[in-house]
DNA sequence: ACTCTTATTGAACAGGTGGTAAATAATGGT
DNA sequence: ACCATTATTTACCACCTGTTCAATAAGAGT
């Protein structure tokens, strides 16, 4: 900081800024790297000033996570929901988990699950947000059924399934257990062996 | 510690006073709570001792893994090899994982792969005690089929599901998603599916 | 120019983390 | 009874954590 310069900013854009830096933090080093210190230094500001707008870390971990985890929900929705057709829906769906972008917030949900039992506003969003993703699947799946393209199986089922493939092979990848092809594949086929399709590669 | 009176043990028995120090800890508070002055306080001595019997706190959690992991996989392996038909043997298998008492030990499974990131000895852990699960279900599904009361999928597929959906449930657990009955029959009918067998509740 | 509000800092606190060097004292061997 | 070994402690280090209080100063309104 330069010289008896300080700047000062309107609250609610550094409000924002800090929740910025939280997002990017989590992301790159984890929800547990979210700190006072961690958050002051990435603002270019004292540690008090972070209190001032985030007097609880615990909870500002919470809404951390459950803006990453939300945000990513709406751009994979937008992605899936873009075809008419279901089976093309869910195919979408697939690819968009898939991507290796997806990696970092992969991580945070694994950190979210762990941090999770000590702090209960994180469960909370957790939650929440799992039921984001499992609405988002049952509705496609419900679609395709009554489109007579999937096994009439039970979509909330199907779809806890799916997720729980998705959330393990996420997990898998922080100690790099198997390959990403043999991840990948696993929530993959399992998915057109219980639903009776064929995804694409 | 009474005046003057340092407690002096040989040194095999103090390094195993520690590291049951460091599994209680890990499974009462979770892998990330193991710490020099936590296991300094658990043996009633002071934290450098700590250091002069386990040099590297990173390698220490490593090892406090898996010594939990391997622990438990020789106890459900016992109990699960204990009948002679590979159907008992699964429903066996189903059983002690689904046991309530097996909690504590989920907890340090998902600490494990969220701390693995950043800890290399600890993924390596996770990875090998990963193998170990995977190889006692390979064992019994092959016999199963071998014996024609499974279906002939892939037995390193349906262990790789398996788990996969028993270690995203046991994640879950952590943030109290879903009841503890739906977790555990997400597990038990998909395997049912899968396998073409029934499974007694 | 002056005042009021408040964003921001500086300085401290108590406690946590892993880690090191050297002094102390208990033990086993002779 | 003495000595050598080594388990153990004491006293540090540098750095991290969240938190509080009062002082500072930037900006908005008049």
């Amino acid at each position: 900081m330069a010289a008896g310069t300080t700047r000062r900013r309107n609250a609610t854009e550094r409000a924002s800024e800090i929740r910025d830096a939280a997002q990017q933090i989590a992301l790159t080093r984890g929800l547990a790297a979210i700190s006072l210190r961690a958050l002051a230094a990435h603002c270019g500001v004292t540690a008090p000033l972070i209190t001032h707008y985030e007097p609880s870390m615990e909870t500002l971990v919470a809404t951390t996570f459950s803006d990453i985890a939300e945000k990513e929900i709406a751009e994979v929705e937008r992605f899936a929901l873009a075809p008419n057709k279901p089976l093309d829906q869910i195919r979408a769906l697939i690819e968009a988990i898939a991507d290796p972008a997806r990696d970092n917030v992969g991580e945070v949900w694994t950190d979210a699950w762990s941090l999770g039992r000590r702090n209960e506003p994180l469960a909370e969003a957790a939650r929440q947000s799992m039921d984001s993703w499992h609405a988002l699947a049952i509705g496609i799946i419900r679609a395709g059924q009554d489109a007579g393209q999937f096994a009439p199986v039970s979509p909330e089922r199907a779809a806890l399934v799916l997720f729980a493939l998705v959330d393990a092979t996420s997990a898998y990848q922080l100690v790099n257990f198997r390959s990403r092809e043999t991840r990948e594949s696993l929530v993959r086929e399992t998915l057109e062996d219980m639903l009776d399709v064929s995804l694409g590669t």
